[in-house]
DNA sequence: CTCCTCTGTGAGAGCGCTCTCACGCTCGAT
DNA sequence: ATCGAGCGTGAGAGCGCTCTCACAGAGGAG
């Protein structure tokens, strides 16, 4: 069951008891202090305080929460979309988000990366009351952690819009916006023919991206041609073939909105290929403002979203949710920014 | 001290006591089912497992660790550099690696990303016994958490070789043998002037990867002319500002090697803007094999690092050091890869 | 038939902490 | 003077588990 067989762990360390001889009170009191009741006399705080110095004690957390039955940590799981994760800085600006608002309250970040196909563990875990709540990074659709958790009342917060059904607050980011916005931008540059490489369609962002798309065109009086709409999965190599097929399908295009930084990149290569200059022939907009997006030749335009705000925002609805028990699910969404660079670059020309 | 107030936590759950009624046996016995010990007759076992079954009885933690002194989780704790961890995906891809080497070992693992200047609380949380142990993603030089650590007694691993005088085990990337790798090939490509844009200096990687660079010349009976070496601080700007010295300093250099990714897509930009062709004019090899590389044109030749094999190697380095008390350091190094993209293919020429 | 070993099981202590309850004290109101 | 309220403190139970020890019974050796 366990993994280390170590016998002698964690040396001693002073405990309660020990402070309260040293200080000369009781274990009661020694606790009151440590949990910064307010019940206590100024001398004998101090003279606790002094002893916990002198000591260098520090509570003992297993103990404590044998007693509270909170753990005093939070369980942050990320189901991996193969692929996706490490394309991106997106986890790791999440994480530190996250981190710096647990940090803050005391509570302990523990971090689960289940495989896929190991959800059932997982599920074991968090409903096994090892932690307080969880902060469930799940981007696919099939995921079955959220359902699993309200039926056992286990406080969980999604990152990331979750499919319909699952009640449950989250924080997400206005993928539509930021879609309606990018191919805004496209528009004003003076883009007569703006086609998009979509997301995949099975995932939130893809679809509400695409969604934006279409709403920039209706609100300037343009017609939605399908046949500007070709999806890829968010890789260089999908962002490649689908521009293929928009160049194929329409050769006379002039501005490309991309759901992802590195499918522009793809779409990018492709364009030069087949000799077009970007921006001057095809504007070219990405999305995420990864560090690719820098890096590319021209540098792509690119929405930008916020992620270090998500960890904080998540982890404010997810100690609201272990607070109350149950209470109505709550969402935050948040905008995006247009992160102008040369793939846009206003054309010349007419 | 404790962040949420909620009183009623963690809904009751079956305890072993229950588990032991149901199945007619002692607690003891439950314990030794539960912990698979072998000195059960398998009859018992299976109604002790059937009643574990029909409660959905999970251990509960902090009972055992209570009395085990054993925490069965470990720390991960990554003191970020600012700007570095976020520009490529090093962290997420050890993460994940460490992530599945616990996770096989029922083992938890627990984030600590402290902001600079944060490390005594930290170090207090590490020493306070909450972890059986900690793995030290520390990348920079005056990080204190080591000494601290061994002071302590609490086992410790490194990801990334430790400055010298700090006496821990640790797991690295052979920084030189990447170093002379890269450099190598590009002699072997025909080059004849073959400069480096080098890392910072006070930085292990940084200096390791110049002395591969030195060591490749060498052996290959060349002089190292200090003229050809400039530092960058393994971003994008400097690696372009870092190019611009080296072009002023030398027309003729026919080969870089860059010790990042980002530091050679930024020396590529600057390198066209001077008119040079790469690779014809001038060979490029960059260093991390991040996305990057794949998205600039022409596509960098890099080198590849065994991220995901760091993190097993790490978490098996640490739990023998929590398994032997106090015991020898050990040292993993792993080898590098070169991954061959055009920006080193062999020039026509002479 | 006695003694010993070995195996499977149960009884019970105790890990370090929190929290309820009770108690003694000091005040202000009666 | 008497009472009650409020405050600071201590005593003690008990959270769920592991682990040592004791013990009953089975079997083998003498």
């Amino acid at each position: 069951m366990t993994a280390i067989d170590g016998r002698i762990r964690n040396r001693p360390g002073a405990t309660l008891e020990a402070v309260a001889l040293v200080a000369g009170v009781s274990r009661a009191t020694v606790s009151r202090v440590v949990n910064e009741s307010p019940r206590v006399s100024p001398e004998v705080r101090a003279s606790v305080e002094a002893a916990i110095r002198q000591l260098g004690y520090t509570p003992n957390r297993a103990a404590r929460s044998l007693v509270t039955r909170r753990s005093d940590s939070i369980a942050v799981v990320i189901t991996e979309p193969p692929g996706r994760l490490f394309s991106d800085p997106f986890f790791p600006r999440l994480v530190r988000g996250v981190s710096a608002a647990l940090t803050n309250r005391n509570l302990q970040l523990v971090l689960l990366m289940p495989e896929h196909g190991d959800e059932a563990r997982t599920i074991r875990y968090l409903t096994g009351g090892h932690v307080d709540g969880a902060l469930l990074v799940s981007l696919h659709a099939e995921d079955p952690i959220p359902e699993a958790l309200t039926a056992r009342g286990v406080p969980a917060v999604l990152v990331g819009r979750p499919r319909p059904g699952v009640d449950l607050s989250y924080v997400d980011v206005d993928n539509r916006q930021g879609g309606e916005r990018a191919t805004r931008h496209l528009l004003d540059q003076g883009c007569r023919c703006v086609a998009t490489i979509a997301g995949p369609q099975d995932m939130a962002p893809g679809v509400d991206r695409l969604d934006g798309y279409r709403d920039a065109l209706v609100a300037a009086g343009r017609e939605v041609d399908p046949g500007l709409v070709v999806s890829g999965d968010f890789t260089h190599e999908g962002g490649a073939a689908a521009m293929e097929r928009l160049l194929d399908a329409c050769p006379g295009l002039d501005g490309v909105f991309a759901a992802s930084d590195l499918m522009a990149a793809g779409a990018l290569s492709v364009l030069r290929a087949r000799g077009r200059q970007v921006p001057d022939d095809v504007a070219l907009v990405g999305y995420d403002d990864s560090p690719i997006a820098e890096t590319t030749l021209p540098p792509l335009t690119s929405i930008r979203q916020p992620i270090e705000e998500m960890g904080p925002d998540a982890v404010r609805l997810l100690i609201d949710a272990i607070g109350h028990g149950d209470h109505v699910p709550r969402r935050v969404v948040l905008a995006t920014q247009l992160v102008e660079r040369a793939s846009s670059a206003r054309r010349e020309r007419s």
